[in-house]
RNA sequence: GGCUCCGUGGCUCAACUGUAUAGAGCAUCUGACUACGGAUCAGAAGGUUACAGGUUAGAAUCCUGUCGGAGUCACCA
C-alpha cells in the first residue's frame, strides 16, 4: 500500500474513533503540500468539519495526533488554517530511493502477453505535397502516445494511413505532365515528395490564371472553377486512374515513389516510425461492402437517386452521406472501409486516431457509425484532437507561401545547434560526425520538447522568427542537465555500490523533494496514459530538472567529505537523470551524453 | 446563425477530477565563474486569471449570460 492509501484509511479510523462519523473516500483529498509550508503531504480538513463540529485548527491538531500516532512513515505534523500538513520522515524516502534505484525500466509497466491492444493512427499525410509544422505536432504526439501507452502496458500497433489517390495527386501529376520536362528528384536535385509538391503550386498556379482568363471573357467565378482545362484535365485522369489506366498509374506510381522516399527521410529524421502502414488507394473500395452490409441491416437508407445515408439525428446529429448517387465512396466510406481492414489484422481493443480539431465532427460521426456496423471499439475509439499550429500572424497558409515546412525547419533548427555548440566550444575534440550528431539530437529535442509541452487540445502558437530557445523551459535544459549528470558520473568512477544509500544521514529539504519527484513519475506515466497528454510527461520532466539543478547548484557532489553523503548525491544523481532518460524516451526525444 | 473548443503578466506556456501567497520560461533590471560542465544558478520587477452574475467554507477551475478568437455545419479529404 502507498502512502497515500494508508493515510485515508487512518484518517478514516480517526474519524471513527474521534467523532464516531464515517466518510466517503471522495471527502479525504490528500495532496503535495504546496512550497513555503513545512510537511510532505497535506489533508485537507474542511470536508471534517461537520463532522467533527469544531473549528478547523481544533479538528486537524486532532487529527494529525491521530496519525502520527498510528502511522509510522508521519513525523510530525502542523495545521495552517484548514489544512493539516503532514511530515514524512526522512528515512521513507531514503528508502523510497533505494527501491527506485533498483529498478531500471522505473516508471514503464511490464508488458503482458494479454494486454489490451491498442492501436495509434498517426501522420496521415497526402502525397501531393511535403509535410510542414502541421503534421510535425500530429507526427510527435502520435509517436509520444504510442510509447505512453505502451509503458502504461499496452501491446501497441503503429499505424498510418496514406492518402494517395484522389484529385489532389493527379493535379501534381498533370502539372508535372506538361511543365515538367521529365523532371526527377535525381535531375533536380530535390527531395522527392518537395518536387511533386512544386508541381501542386505549379497547378494551382496555372489553374488560376486559367480562372482569371476565363473570368475576364465574362465568366462567372463559380463556372470558371469548374470549367478551366487545367480541371478538366485533372479530373479525366481521375477517371483514368480509377479505370486502371496503364500509363497513369505507372506515372502515379512513379510519382508517389519519390514522395515515399521524402517522407521517408523526414520520418526518419523526426524519429517516428510504423508497425502497419495503409494506402488509400487499397481500401477506399473496402467500406462500401460494410455500407451494404449496413444497408441490409437496416441501419442506413437508400434514397431515390440511389445515394446512402445515415440518420442520426436520434443522436443529435443530421443526415450523413456515405456512398454517392454513382456508387462512388465518400470519405467516411473509406475510413469505415480502412476500419474493417484493420479488424481484419488485429484484435483491437481500443483505437487512436491522432487527428486535428478540425475534424471532431467526423469523427464523432465515425464513433457513431462504427458502433452501429458492429465494431467492438467502434463506441469508444479515441479521436485524439489536436490543435492547430498557428505563426504569429494567425493561420499558416499555403497561399500565402506562410507554410513552415517540416524539413526546413529541423534542418535551420540543426544550423543553429551546431553554431551554439561551436561558440559555447562544447564539442572540441569530436569528430564532425560525432558534432553533428549531437547537435543534431540537441535540435530535435528543442524542436519536440517546445511542441510537446503545450497541452494538445489547445492551439499553440509558433514563431519562426524567434525560432526556438535552447534556454529555459526547453529540450536542451533537460539534455545539459542530463549530460552534466553523466560528466559527474564518469568523474566519480567506480560508482559506489547502491545498498543502504543514506541511512541515517541528514538530508536536505531539497533532497527530500527529489526524491519524492521521482517517486511520483509512475503516477505520472500513468496520468499521461489516462489523458493521452505528453505534455503531462514533459512539464513533469522539466520540474525535475529544474529542482535538480538548483540541488547542483547548493551543493557540492564531489567534492563532499563524508564519503556516505557523497555517494548518496551520487545515488540520487544518477537516478535523477535515469527517470529523465525515461521521461524523454516517452516523448522521443534522445538523451545526449556530452554536449 | 446552430454546435464544439479556447480566452491566465509584454510574449510563449503551467495549474482546470475546486482549496493555502495563480507557477515557469523568454524579454527587462541586479548579482554569481581559480566550473564536481555558466546551454547554469540566485534575486528584482511584472497578474483584480476577458467581463458580469451564481453555486461553495473555498472558484482560473463548476453553472448561466455577455464580449473576443478558432474550428465545424460539402455528394472535399
Amino acid at each position: 500500500m502507498n502512502i497515500e492509501n494508508k493515510i485515508t484509511e487512518n484518517v478514516k479510523s480517526a474519524l471513527k474513533q474521534l467523532y464516531n462519523a464515517d466518510i466517503d473516500d471522495k471527502s479525504i483529498q490528500i495532496q503535495k503540500t504546496n512550497k513555503g509550508f513545512a510537511g510532505d503531504l497535506t489533508v485537507v480538513v474542511f470536508p471534517f468539519l461537520k463532522i467533527s463540529k469544531k473549528n478547523p485548527e481544533q479538528t486537524g491538531q486532532e487529527i494529525g495526533a491521530y496519525l502520527q500516532e498510528t502511522v509510522d512513515e508521519i513525523s510530525n505534523f502542523n495545521v495552517v488554517k484548514g489544512f493539516l500538513n503532514l511530515e514524512i520522515a526522512a528515512s521513507f524516502w531514503i528508502e523510497k530511493l533505494n527501491e527506485i534505484d533498483k529498478i531500471s525500466g522505473f516508471g514503464f509497466a511490464n508488458p503482458a502477453g494479454n494486454a489490451p491492444l491498442v492501436m495509434i493512427e498517426y501522420s496521415s499525410p497526402n502525397t501531393n505535397k511535403p509535410l510542414h509544422l502541421g503534421h510535425i505536432r500530429n507526427n510527435l504526439l502520435g509517436f509520444s502516445l504510442s510509447r505512453i501507452m505502451a509503458a502504461n502496458g499496452n501491446r501497441v500497433v503503429k499505424t498510418n494511413i496514406v492518402n494517395d489517390r484522389g484529385i489532389h495527386i493527379c493535379k501534381s501529376m498533370l502539372a508535372w505532365k506538361l511543365f515538367g520536362n521529365g523532371e526527377t528528384p535525381e535531375t533536380s536535385g530535390l527531395k522527392g515528395d518537395h518536387l511533386v509538391g512544386k508541381y501542386y503550386v505549379e497547378f494551382d498556379k496555372h489553374y488560376k490564371a486559367e480562372i482569371s482568363a476565363l473570368m475576364e471573357k465574362g465568366m462567372s467565378e463559380d463556372e470558371a472553377k469548374k470549367s478551366a482545362p487545367l480541371i478538366v484535365q485533372a479530373q479525366e485522369m481521375l477517371l483514368k486512374w480509377e479505370n486502371n489506366d496503364l500509363e497513369i498509374r505507372e506515372l502515379w506510381k512513379m510519382m508517389n515513389a519519390w514522395v515515399y522516399a521524402g517522407f521517408a527521410e523526414t520520418y526518419k529524421k523526426l524519429g517516428v516510425d510504423f508497425d502497419k502502414i495503409y494506402y488509400e488507394s487499397e481500401t477506399y473500395l473496402e467500406g462500401k461492402g460494410k455500407v451494404e452490409e449496413g444497408l441490409q441491416k437496416g441501419v442506413f437508407y437508400r434514397r431515390e437517386d440511389g445515394s446512402v445515408w445515415a440518420d442520426l439525428t436520434a443522436d443529435g446529429l443530421d443526415e450523413k452521406l456515405l456512398l454517392r448517387a454513382d456508387g462512388t465512396s465518400v470519405y467516411m466510406t473509406q475510413d469505415i472501409g480502412t476500419a474493417k481492414l484493420r479488424f481484419d489484422d488485429f484484435p483491437i481493443d481500443r483505437m487512436i486516431y491522432v487527428v486535428g480539431n478540425e475534424q471532431n465532427y467526423h469523427f464523432q460521426v465515425l464513433s457513431i457509425l462504427l458502433d452501429k456496423l458492429g465494431f467492438a471499439w467502434g463506441k469508444s475509439l479515441v479521436h485524439f484532437s489536436y490543435g492547430m499550429v498557428e505563426l504569429p500572424e494567425g493561420k499558416m497558409k499555403s497561399r500565402e507561401g506562410t507554410v513552415v515546412d517540416a524539413d526546413d525547419l529541423v534542418a535551420e533548427m540543426e544550423q543553429t545547434a551546431l553554431d551554439t555548440s561551436r561558440e559555447l566550444g562544447k564539442l572540441d575534440g569530436y569528430t564532425e560526425n560525432e558534432i553533428r550528431d549531437t547537435t543534431s539530437k540537441i535540435a530535435l529535442g528543442a524542436l519536440k520538447y517546445f511542441i510537446l509541452k503545450v497541452d494538445p487540445r489547445k492551439n499553440m502558437t509558433f514563431n519562426p522568427k524567434e525560432s526556438i530557445d535552447f534556454n529555459g523551459n526547453t529540450g536542451p535544459f533537460i539534455q545539459y542537465t542530463y549530460a552534466r549528470i553523466q560528466s559527474v558520473l564518469r568523474k566519480a568512477a567506480p560508482l559506489p555500490c547502491g545498498e543502504g544509500l543514506g541511512e541515517g544521514l541528514p538530508l536536505s529539504e531539497k533532497e527530500l523533494t527529489l526524491i519524492q519527484l521521482l517517486n511520483d513519475f509512475p503516477a505520472i506515466v500513468k496520468q499521461a496514459g489516462e489523458e493521452y497528454s505528453p505534455s503531462v510527461i514533459a512539464n513533469y520532466v522539466y520540474d525535475l530538472t529544474k529542482e535538480y539543478n538548483q540541488f547542483y547548484h547548493d551543493f557540492s557532489i564531489l567534492k563532499e567529505e563524508n564519503e556516505d553523503l557523497r555517494a548518496f548525491r551520487l545515488a540520487l544523481s544518477e537516478n535523477v537523470a535515469k527517470v529523465i532518460k525515461n521521461a524523454l524516451y516517452l516523448l522521443g526525444i534522445e538523451v545526449v551524453e556530452r554536449m
